[in-house]
DNA sequence: ACCATAACTGACGCATCAGTCAGGTCTGAT
DNA sequence: ATCAGACCTGACTGATGCGTCAGTTATGGT
C-alpha cells in the first residue's frame, strides 16, 4: 500500500495529517462534500502535496475511514484496560461510545462510512470487518459475565445484536440534532436495556 | 411549491414520474452521484426538461425525499386498516417496513436522507417531523394496548424508542449485506423483543 | 562542497455537469 | 384556421474540481 521511503518519519507524519483534517471535514460537511483544496488548506499545503501522499481524492477518503475504523479500535481497548467486573466492562465500552465531544463527530464518519460502503465493495468489507469485531467484542464481555455467573442466561448474540443496533438508531437521531435522544437519554436507554435482561431478576 | 398551471394533468404526471425515477436512483446509486442526465434517461426526455418542471437539482432530490416520506406514511396506514387487536396491529405496522423487496430500497433512501439532513435544514426538518409521525403512531397503538389491558404496562415512549432505533441500526447492517442479519432474523429480534416487553408475564 | 532524492508547489489541462436559452411542436379553445 | 400558451429540446455556457507536470527547495549522506 503505502510508498517504501528510506525515512518514514516525515511522510507518516504528513499522511497522518492528513487524515485527521479529512477524518474532520467529513464529519464537517460529509464526504461527498470535501474537495482536495479543503484538506490542503486545513494542513497548510496545496492539493499537488496531498496528490504526492495520496494517488487520487477516492484513495484518501478510504484511507480515512480505516483510519477512523483503528481509532474507534483503540479507544474501545484502553476504555477496558484494567477493569474485571463484567458489568463494568459492559458499562466502559458502551460509555467509550456514546455521542460526546469527539465521538459525536465519530457517529457522523460512521454514517458516512454505511453510505459509502453500500456503494464500494472495499469499504463494505471495512464496515463489516469493523461491525463483526465490534459485536465480538461485547459478546465476549457479556459471554464472560454469564460464565461468572452475574449475567442472566440470555441468548447473547441476540442481546449484543439488539443492543448494538439500538446504539445505531440512537446515534442517528441523536446525529439528526433530535431533542428527544440527549446522550444522558441515550446512556439511559442503552444501558437500562443491558441492565434489565443482564441483571435484573425475573420474578 | 408546484406551479399553478391550468392543466395540472400532464405537470403532475411528469411530476411522479421524474420523482419516481429519482427515488429509484437515490437507492441504487445514492444521491450524491444520481445526475440530470441519468434521471433525464430513465423518464425518457431530456435534462431541459426536468428543468421545466424543478427549479434545481437539490429541487428535485428534495421532493424525492418528501415524496418517499409520504410513500412509507401511506404504507403505514394500509396496513392498519381493519385490524383492531393490538398486537396484530404492531406486528402489522412493522412487518409493513420490513425491508424486503420495495421497502429494502426505502431503507436505502432513509439511509440517504439521513446523511443530507445533517447538511440541510430542510431535509432535517423533514426526516424529525416524519420520525415523530413514526413514534406518535407506533406508541399510539402501544398505550392503546396497555389501556385495553393487553399490554404490560412499561413505559411507552422508551419502549417505542428502542425498538424503533433497534429498527433503524437493524436496516442499516442488512443495507450493508450483512449475512448474518436476513429479514425474517430482523422480524424475530424486532418482534420478539416487543412480545417480550409487551406479552410475556414477568413471573 | 556536492549530489541524490525526498518533499513540495503553482499553474494548467481536462472532464464533468447543472442550468440556460432560443426556438421548436403540440393541444385545446374560439 | 388560428392562436395562446403549455410542453419540450438540442446546443451551449460557465463553473467546478481532480489530477498532472515541470520545475523548485530542503535534507541528509559522503
Amino acid at each position: 500500500m503505502g510508498r517504501m521511503s528510506p525515512r518514514p518519519s516525515v511522510e507518516l507524519r504528513r499522511r497522518e495529517d492528513v487524515l485527521r483534517a479529512t477524518w474532520e471535514l467529513i464529519a464537517e460537511v460529509g464526504h461527498a462534500r470535501v474537495r482536495m483544496v479543503d484538506i490542503a488548506r486545513r494542513v497548510g499545503t496545496s492539493t499537488a502535496t496531498i496528490h504526492y501522499y495520496f494517488k487520487t481524492k477516492d484513495d484518501v477518503l478510504a484511507e480515512t475511514f480505516r483510519f477512523a475504523v483503528a481509532d474507534a479500535r483503540r479507544r474501545s481497548e484502553a476504555a477496558l484496560v484494567g477493569i474485571d467486573d463484567p458489568w463494568d466492562r459492559l458499562t466502559a465500552v458502551l460509555e467509550a461510545h456514546l455521542p460526546r465531544q469527539k465521538v459525536a463527530k465519530e457517529w457522523l464518519i460512521w454514517l458516512e462510512l454505511w453510505n459509502e460502503a453500500r456503494i464500494q465493495p472495499s469499504l463494505r468489507t471495512l464496515n463489516a470487518r469493523a461491525y463483526g469485531h465490534w459485536i465480538d467484542l461485547v459478546e465476549g464481555i457479556v459471554r464472560d459475565g454469564q460464565e461468572r455467573g452475574v449475567f442472566r442466561p440470555v441468548p447473547s448474540h441476540d442481546f449484543v445484536l439488539r443492543l448494538l443496533t439500538m446504539m445505531d438508531g440512537i446515534a442517528i437521531q441523536h446525529a439528526m440534532g433530535s431533542r428527544q435522544v440527549t446522550v444522558a437519554h441515550a446512556r439511559e436507554l442503552l444501558l437500562g436495556f443491558a441492565r434489565e435482561q443482564l441483571l435484573e431478576s425475573t420474578n
